[in-house]
RNA sequence: GGUCCUAUAGUUUAAUGGAUAAAACGUAAGAUUCCGGUUCUUAUGAUGGAGGUUCGAUUCCUCCUAGGAUCACCA
């Protein structure tokens, strides 16, 4: 039972024999006390006017006096206005320091074998072209609330989905097929799905020359995309494709393989995995079969030429295609699909899709239409949707070419932290590959922290140079502080300073060392939250909140030089557990904190 | 036009319906730097607008304004 629990039951004791009046739960109201005034916990007594028939102050007195009197937790109060500032009995905090230190797994529900399966899905990134910054947040967005969730026992399946079919893939094929005289990522060296992306932009040039013939002729725009002979070539292809062209689907099956590997290189690099994987070749013939049969039952309807749709105006929203006039199945025919699969495949409670926010939209539709054709999950669907990125300049604009890639921006932010490092001499005397680990940690801890601490719901700017910041809320900086306990605790060995061994109950403690223990006692109520509102922004707050804190304590008191030795010692094991605990929160963004930097 | 999301210091982020709206970056001045690039002080400045619910609203409701997304036989 945690320290609010505690002093609620105290509460909920106190009031029937104060005033004679039961009350609910709902009415006690803890917070933590706001650091302008003394105290570590704050209970509101304004919800108790009305059955005392007493101001505010007095029921905050009488009601401290009860505490102190009957809560040996309770150490002292005072009141203020309508609220009762608590004191706890330092003998509490040491003890709670005591259960973490034997806590393997602080902060954390291990999920059981039994715990009911949640499917995240997230990156689902297209073949035709490598990956950018917008990916990238999806990626840590996905992977981070994956950890999150297992942190509070469910048990996570993590999921992509891979469009790997369509008129875009056979654009790059095309255009390969046309130009590419043979190239492979090995004769030009090239990284696979830049290699694949680089036909598709050729073929997007080439198109727009045609298109530009074409408007020259008199064509109107919409009709000279459709009509270039290009486009017509690349549809042509889609339908080989569909028709299992022997030689398309040579052609495609290379070609993929060199994107997959690009990919796994560039999710290696990220930090990020999955438990499995889906392809859209796989799944859309299920999304098929389920239309038709919703289709059969009468949820759905076709129209004259052909084309089968859903009508969903009696939820206000519009109609919504299924399948086209020739039979071809669209995105939303996919996603059905690709749900009953792994509905067959796992046994899901809770399906999750990290998908931006420009898709809101799609999910609301699709989460009726499962719903329509007999999934019952389907109306619980969490489409946990995040807003772009941008740059300081502005936009991406693929057209502009003001993509970020996700590997150039990997491979800078590392760089960044490697001068940095260089720079300062602190990691001189360490071997060339400690120094490239240590650079990746904070080159890519500086990445996915900025990234991270942001509302994942909004907009946001990504800006490489305040990122990789020393200090204030940066990734770098929560992973100094790490750093420094290490080499705290190193010298302490080095000093033959014992760490093991409990810390010694009977001792004072200073406001910041309590404040320390405060916020060490917070840490699985932030997990717990962070998984409620799946927002790794939280976990992000509470670790620059703790080192902060830390790094005034540092500041203001000795650790090694403190004479007193049990004193020292708890110092030494405040240390520590903060350290880990820092340790655990980054990793729950997929983050990982070095020894030394 | 329909639907959805967002709106807090110059900027990036905080605040279960509770106290004087909190930090960071930046800028300006100063102090500290003893265990790791730390820490502190001062100055600077914000809840888009109007109503409502409430003892109390940044938070909940309504309307308005601004921005974004979406409403394709694209994915």
């Amino acid at each position: 039972m945690n320290l609010t629990q505690q002093v609620e039951n105290f509460i909920l004791q106190a009031i029937p024999q104060l005033y004679h009046q039961e009350i609910d739960l709902s009415l006690v109201q803890i917070q933590k006390t706001k650091k302008d005034f003394d105290g570590e916990l704050t209970v509101v007594t304004f919800p108790f006017v009305k059955l005392a028939r007493k101001s505010p102050e007095a029921i905050g007195v009488e009601l401290g006096e009860w505490l102190v009197a009957n809560a040996p937790i309770i150490k002292s109060f005072n009141v203020i206005k309508g609220f009762l500032n608590l004191s706890i009995n330092p003998r509490y905090w040491l003890q709670m320091l005591q259960m973490i230190t034997q806590d393997p797994y602080y902060g954390s529900k291990l999920p059981k074998p039994d715990a009911p399966v949640m499917m995240i899905e997230y990156s689902s990134p297209n073949t035709n072209k490598p990956l950018h910054l917008g990916h990238i947040r999806n990626n840590l967005l996905g992977y981070s609330i994956a950890e999150i969730q297992k942190a509070n026992g469910w048990n996570v399946v993590k999921t992509n989905i891979v469009n790997d079919r369509g008129i875009h893939i056979c654009k790059s094929m095309l255009a390969w097929q046309k130009f590419g005289n043979g190239e492979t990522p090995e004769s030009s060296g090239m990284k696979g799905d830049h290699l694949v992306g680089k036909y598709y932009v050729i073929f997007d040039k080439e198109h727009k020359k045609q298109v530009a013939d074409l408007l020259q002729q008199g064509m109107s725009e919409d009709e000279a995309k459709k009509k270039a002979p290009l486009m017509i070539e690349a549809q042509e292809m889609l339908r080989k494709w569909e028709n299992d062209d022997v030689t398309v689907r040579q052609l495609w099956e290379m070609m993929n393989k060199w994107v997959y590997a690009g990919f796994d290189q560039t999710y290696k690099q990220l930090g990020v995995d999955f438990d499995k994987i889906y392809y859209e070749s796989e799944t859309y013939l299920e999304g098929k079969n389920k239309v038709e049969e919703g289709l059969s039952k009468g949820v759905f309807y076709k129209k004259e030429d052909g084309s089968v749709w859903a009508d969903l105006t009696q939820y206000g929203l519009d109609e919504k295609l299924l399948l086209r006039a020739d039979g071809t199945s669209v995105y939303m025919t996919q996603d059905i699909g690709t749900a009953k699969l792994r509905y067959d495949d796992y046994p899901i409670q809770k399906m999750v899709y990290v998908v931006g926010n420009e898709q809101n939209y799609h999910f609301q539709v699709l989460a009726l239409l499962l719903d329509k054709v007999g999934f019952s999950w389907g109306k619980d669907l969490v489409h946990f949707s995040y807003g772009m990125v941008e740059l300081p300049e502005g936009k991406m604009k693929s057209r502009e070419g003001t993509v970020v890639d996700a590997d150039d921006l990997m491979q800078e932010m590392v760089q960044t932290a490697l001068d940095t490092a260089n720079e300062l001499g602190k990691l001189d005397g360490l071997s060339v590959d400690e120094v490239q680990s240590i650079a990746n940690m904070v080159g890519l801890g500086a990445l996915k922290y900025f990234i991270l601490k942001v509302d994942p719901r909004k907009n946001m700017t990504f800006n490489p140079k305040e990122s990789i910041d020393f200090n204030g809320n940066t990734g770098p900086f929560i992973q100094y502080t790490h750093a420094r306990i290490q080499s705290v605790l190193r010298k302490a060995i080095d000093q033959g300073i014992s760490i093991s061994g409990e810390v010694q109950l009977q001792q004072d403690l200073a406001e910041k060392e309590i404040s320390l223990l405060r916020l060490l006692a917070d840490f699985p109520a932030v997990i717990e939250q962070a998984g409620n509102d799946f927002s790794p922004a939280l976990i992000a707050n509470y670790a620059y909140d703790l080192v902060k804190e830390y790094n005034q304590f540092y500041h203001d008191f000795s650790i090694l030089k403190e004479t007193n030795v049990a004193v020292r010692h708890f110092r030494l094991v405040l240390s520590r557990e903060i350290a880990r605990v820092i340790k655990s929160s980054m990793s729950l963004l997929g983050i990982d904190v070095p020894d030394r930097m």
